[in-house]
DNA sequence: CTTATCCGAGAAATCGATTTCTTGAACCAA
DNA sequence: TTGGTTCAAGAAATCGATTTCTCGGATAAG
């Protein structure tokens, strides 16, 4: 028993219905503020709400009205600075419209996924945003009989895949990239990716590789670099870089972050950005400026795409908007050159 | 309408108790994995749910047993990187004991803090960790008589605050970061703070004052740098300490963010670290190893920071501790040194 | 063989709101 | 004066679970 828990004694409507002398309705109509409630019984029920210090107990009205004014979203991880501006952005957006953000971090575990999404059928959000995405097409569609599922920047390369999306258009960002780099008279490119599940990693390629087809180059899959997510996994790919058996003389990277790590260990190591290997990130994080030589990369729309998917998910859920009737959108990028490149 | 809306229709504990045969009791007692009920209508119970795909309703289940399994934490906003990797790994633990973790953005705004220590009174979470702390002692403790409030690496410096803390010794920060610049011979050093209103900032300040004082060395009040929080603040940080009538020789800031932001504008401005400005940061984030001059700082165990207090609030939680019994935690920090001092 | 005890499962109450249904007063027209 | 509307407010049903209460059968004790 904690200190004084006894002494808690929460009041409920019934309480505010017996001291106003009123119905339980009434109290009701007073706190939506139902316009037909006459004026001297609306005072009573405030006064007494005041009284007793009334707050109404969400879990009840929840249950009755069948909606939470909660957005799950779904992110792999929130330290990446990507997606916590993502989320920072959302969470302001959905505050403003009255809803609640439930930040749900997959860490790109299938599984993990699946029991976020089930947070739908359990009626413990009203929407799902899936800023990250894993699972296939297939096991996806099964939720969307339970609410709205959005997907946030991603998608799918599935032909049959009908869910809409707000995003930035990642295959013209890969092609931009490569065809900026070619044009600079690099042929040897890496291009890195976190791993062969990402979505907006493979579109980033399908441009990537556009391009390449465009100039008539060709690719070599060799200088496909993996596992491509943060500073740390920057640095070990800068290394394997130096490893492969034909060095490329430029890299493309699908976030500042691991570009960040590749310079900063490609200075410790003495090979020069960008003359002996250029540099293309993804993003235009706050360090792109900071790190020497500043970092050419691709400018994404951040608040722009969270402030977009979380208006669209509210539309849907206040019924403004037709669920079915969403379209995807595609946001501008550009490219941003600095120094690296 | 939404397409295909009509054809769902959610099942509840009453057609799975008709279904099997059985009592809503005993189809309760089974999701509840209650030892006593005979295998027999178990069994019946579980093929019924499998047939029915039957998924519980939380609301309900909130209502009735008087909990959310929902803890939120507040933030001042989230894409700092300090608070993104401690809500990272909340979430993490949060979710590997059975709990949502609902994060609020409260932007340093007072009313928006409060309105998120209201989810406690309208039982939308079990209990509230305050990583960000801009209302007096006063204002909260009202909060205390409707669950659980934990301090994350805040504090309050009024004396009669009884309000368990899991946080570092900021004031020990400050003193450390202080003294070893003293001992390099610095006189003259800045010290940066987010604003008068925050309670670790102060805490830093009084150790870093301390130090002065051991040393003997008198400290000008006008070197206290105000509204440092991020890169782009600790940009115009930088032009502000050239523009004092006496430069510092050295600045210490509350973040490694703000010490980034100040090297990369002394980098622009040919001002050479650390000959001309010693910088010393606060956290270690990994772009302390990043920039040039690479950051020396101090410290912070946020990871364990983020375990304990989720730790903590769910032993709460869950009665196997009293509120009233936790003792506040100092986890150790120490100094990194690096290029930069 | 009878009575006391135990125990598992069903019946019913409960959590605290919202929403539908019902009622009676007020008003108007015939 | 009577019958028909209108409408605000009260009564009761409802949302979907959990939990308490109750009961009857099985077992043990006397």
């Amino acid at each position: 028993m904690q200190l004084g828990e006894e002494d808690i004694v929460l009041k409920t409507i019934s309480d505010v219905a017996k001291l106003a002398g009123v119905s339980r309705a009434s109290v009701s109509r007073v706190i939506n503020n139902v316009p037909t409630v006459n004026e001297e019984i609306r005072k009573k029920v405030l006064k007494a709400m005041d009284e007793l210090g009334f707050i109404p107990n969400v879990s009840a009205r929840n249950l009755r009205t069948k909606q939470t004014k909660t957005i799950a979203v779904i992110v792999p991880l929130i330290s990446n600075t990507f997606f916590s501006r993502l989320v920072q952005t959302m969470g302001i957006e959905a505050e403003k419209l009255g809803y609640k953000l439930l930040i749900c971090q997959s860490r790109n575990i299938e599984k993990d996924e699946l029991s976020f999404l089930d947070l739908l059928k359990t009626r413990q959000v009203d929407g799902v945003v899936m800023a990250s995405v894993r699972n296939s097409w297939k096991k996806i569609k099964n939720y969307l009989q339970y609410g709205p599922v959005l997907m946030c920047n991603e998608s799918f390369l599935d032909e049959e895949a009908d869910i809409p999306s707000i995003k930035i258009d990642h295959e013209y960002g890969g092609y931009i990239a490569a065809q900026y780099l070619i044009k600079q008279g690099h042929k040897r490119i890496a291009f890195c990716i976190s791993g062969d599940d990402s979505r907006s990693g493979l579109e980033r390629k399908k441009g990537f590789l556009r391009a390449f087809q465009e100039f008539e180059i060709p690719f070599d899959e060799s200088f496909v670099m993996n596992n491509a997510f943060d500073i740390e996994s920057g640095r070990e790919i800068f290394y394997q870089l130096l490893g492969l058996h034909e060095r490329p003389t430029a890299v493309f990277t699908g976030s500042d972050e691991v570009a960040v790590g590749i310079i900063s260990e490609a200075n410790k190591n003495g090979v020069k950005v960008p003359e002996e290997l250029a540099v293309v990130g993804f993003d235009d994080n706050p360090i792109a400026k900071i790190i020497q030589p500043s970092l050419t990369t691709i400018y994404q729309p951040i608040d722009d795409i969270a402030k977009t998917s979380i208006e669209c998910m509210v539309q849907v859920l206040k019924g403004e908007k037709d669920f079915s009737s969403i379209k995807s959108v595609n946001l501008s990028i550009r490219l941003i050159k600095r120094e690296s490149a």
